[in-house]
DNA sequence: TTTAGTTTTTAGTCTTATCTAAAAATATTT
DNA sequence: AAATATTTTTAGATAAGACTAAAAACTAAA
């Protein structure tokens, strides 16, 4: 059995250390969840008592192939549960994820993989994020940060990696969704910032905007 | 802010004391939810600070208005995602209850009225039971216990008053489900038992099967 | 109306998940 | 290679929710 904490310290190891492949360090998780060192340590301890994580003290803390299962599951339930919110109930994409953090701990095996079906098996959330299979697995991801992106090039809008309220309540406000195409202007070396180029517009982003859009040429 | 433990508390004495309005006793609390008197004193104290239930030493406990409310809405909630379950996720009527134990608590009011919605705002429950509307109103219940039905009447069976897979299969096994129609035949003194009819067969029903069985004439 | 039995409450303990403050280990600078 | 700074761990505390055992309050029987 995993506790609903447990299984948050899991998804934060799994998006920090590159599906917990990587060693995370006991600050980065705690700033992660926005709780403190301390105990962080506690619970990575718990984790490695039940064969969830390796933990070297001082060290970091990866998954086990459990442990990475385990997250990777957690995950696709957020996800599955966002499109669910979004294809079924009316939310929109700015509302799905703080209760998507609430529905990813229901367990029930069976509801899942109903769930999956229902929604005709979906490969990325509302957010553009990949949705891991029953075996924790999705296909690679082949978006491009825009800040990547050479000026006169275009791609279309596939990922967002900030799903809070406030960032996709942004993107609402100056008509950017996911699919949008988008072509790439100007960069600017003082702050970083993007001229970008829509159907509907042409505007410019700051660095902190363009770090979380994610394009596929 | 209420915790999923005090939920559990509130639908407890909602559900014993004819939805919170009648004193309820310590031991028959700890006895539903199957924890001991101690923690439902320590729980019901609670509940009173919040302004969730009245409580006098030795006298019992029973909802205040707010409480009773919040009871409601967390059945509310337990029976509209049964409902989902079943007519959505290919559940059957057995395998519904533990998983809405779970979703009862998720906190949304957006995803219970859009679930709501969804469903075509069903009134009952799959086992029969009503669902309360927004203000913790349902339409009163007018089913009645099969043992006060005389030899020779018949009706709907409308509401199982057990929600537990091991009843749910028995009746699963014997054929019986909500909506058929059952005729009784003879009432047993002996032991209560019941001989029934429906549509397909002549079956004898012992009283615990009895008791659970409301039928609507 | 005492006595005996039952129910409820209190007192004290435990577990889980947090936290703060201090100690220990590791990293970075001079 | 010291000295200093940062990170991580340990020690000790706290709050929620549960438990056991014992005391107190009610209820029923004699
Ligand atoms: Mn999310
Ligand atoms: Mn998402
Ligand atoms: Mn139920
Ligand atoms: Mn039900």
């Amino acid at each position: 059995m995993v506790t609903l904490s447990e299984e948050n310290y899991l998804k934060a190891i799994y998006h920090l250390g590159k599906q917990g492949r990587v060693a995370v360090s006991t600050n980065a998780i705690a700033e992660k969840i926005d709780s403190k060192a301390s105990s962080v340590t506690d619970m990575i301890k718990k984790l490695a008592e039940k064969n969830l994580a390796n933990y070297i003290k001082y060290q970091g803390v990866t998954l086990t192939e459990s442990g990475r299962l385990a997250a990777a599951l957690v995950i696709r339930k957020h996800r599955l549960w966002e499109v669910f919110l979004v294809e079924k109930l009316n939310f929109s994409w700015d509302e799905v994820h703080d209760v998507a953090e609430q529905l990813e701990h229901i367990k029930s095996l069976k509801l899942v993989n109903e769930l999956d079906a229902l929604l005709g098996f979906p490969t990325h959330d509302p957010h553009g994020d990949p949705i891991p299979d029953k075996d924790g697995n999705y296909a690679p991801i082949k978006s491009v940060n825009i800040l990547e992106v050479k000026p006169g090039n275009e791609g279309v809008l596939a990922q967002v990696k900030d799903s809070s309220d406030v960032f996709l309540r942004y993107l609402n406000k100056n008509n950017l969704a996911l699919g949008d195409t988008i072509k790439v202007i100007d960069f600017e070396p003082f702050d970083n910032s993007l001229t970008i180029e829509t159907a509907s517009q042409k505007m410019i982003i700051s660095s902190e905007v363009a770090k979380n859009l994610y394009i596929s040429l």
